[in-house]
DNA sequence: AGCAAGTATATTGTGCACAACTTAAACTCC
DNA sequence: GGAGTTTAAGTTGTGCACAATATACTTGCT
């Protein structure tokens, strides 16, 4: 029988694309509570853990580029979660660290996998 | 050891979300010819397994609602791939449905499955 | 030193996604 | 058959993604 490619149900693509959007809308509700949107809360997972990276290594980290990026670190700057500071070193370098709130916003994120765990009904909540 | 929930390498989710944007990256330069989008080009697609389906049918397929589809459509329409006729049985609903040219790009499109697949080396097409 | 090439970030414009809301048509149930 | 509810689609506003381009700083070469 001839097979027809362009049919959605056999894309592996699209249910890729389509669970990434789901993941998207179940975040969303619990991340409201952090004024975070799912990016913001990546990049501020990326800055907990490694404290200070310039855009092009938080790019690398999230494979996205300065295009998404430099926007996005002016909005978690005007929330007063990060600083944007020129490096001394190299003034194209721009050097993006943690506020005090945006460290001490760690404490209230830490519960966000184990509740989009349970919102899942997943029995491990350390892959989220 | 105290595990630490809030890494990018821990999470599944992330790796979801990545991987949606890279394959949205691979389609644009051969989705670039047929001068429509990676989700135009899903749209297209549902449109030529079904022919004829309203906004809400659609959405369903696709996983999307109106706030998305609606200025989709109309672009697609613009592009002179589809006519979005109001039924005449019930005027609220909006009736999509191939043009001529959107009918015929099937041929151009049918290709692209077997190009992404030579472009991620897959062995097998019809998944994607 | 001076300039060409390279690099880091920023800007602009297009097109998703989605929440919240609006509009208008269709049902429902007295 | 008219008021109230439901439904389908459209609108508005925010925030990604990304291509293309711009700007400004640094580096390498002679």
């Amino acid at each position: 029988m001839p097979q027809d490619y362009l049919k959605l149900d056999n894309q592996v693509c699209f249910s890729l694309y389509s669970a990434s959007n789901a993941i998207t809308r179940m975040y969303r509700p619990l991340l409201n509570r952090l004024d975070l949107t799912y990016l913001q809360y990546m990049v501020m997972m990326v800055l907990w853990e490694h404290k200070t990276l310039n855009v092009k290594e938080l790019g690398e980290y999230l494979r996205l580029d300065s295009g998404t990026l430099t926007p996005l670190l002016k909005r978690l700057e005007a929330k007063q979660l990060v600083l944007r500071k020129r490096s001394d070193i190299d003034e194209r370098v721009r050097q993006i660290s943690l506020t005090g709130s945006g460290e001490a916003l760690k404490q209230t994120a830490k519960t966000i996998p184990q509740e989009l765990a349970c919102s899942l009904s997943l029995p491990r909540a350390d892959v989220l």
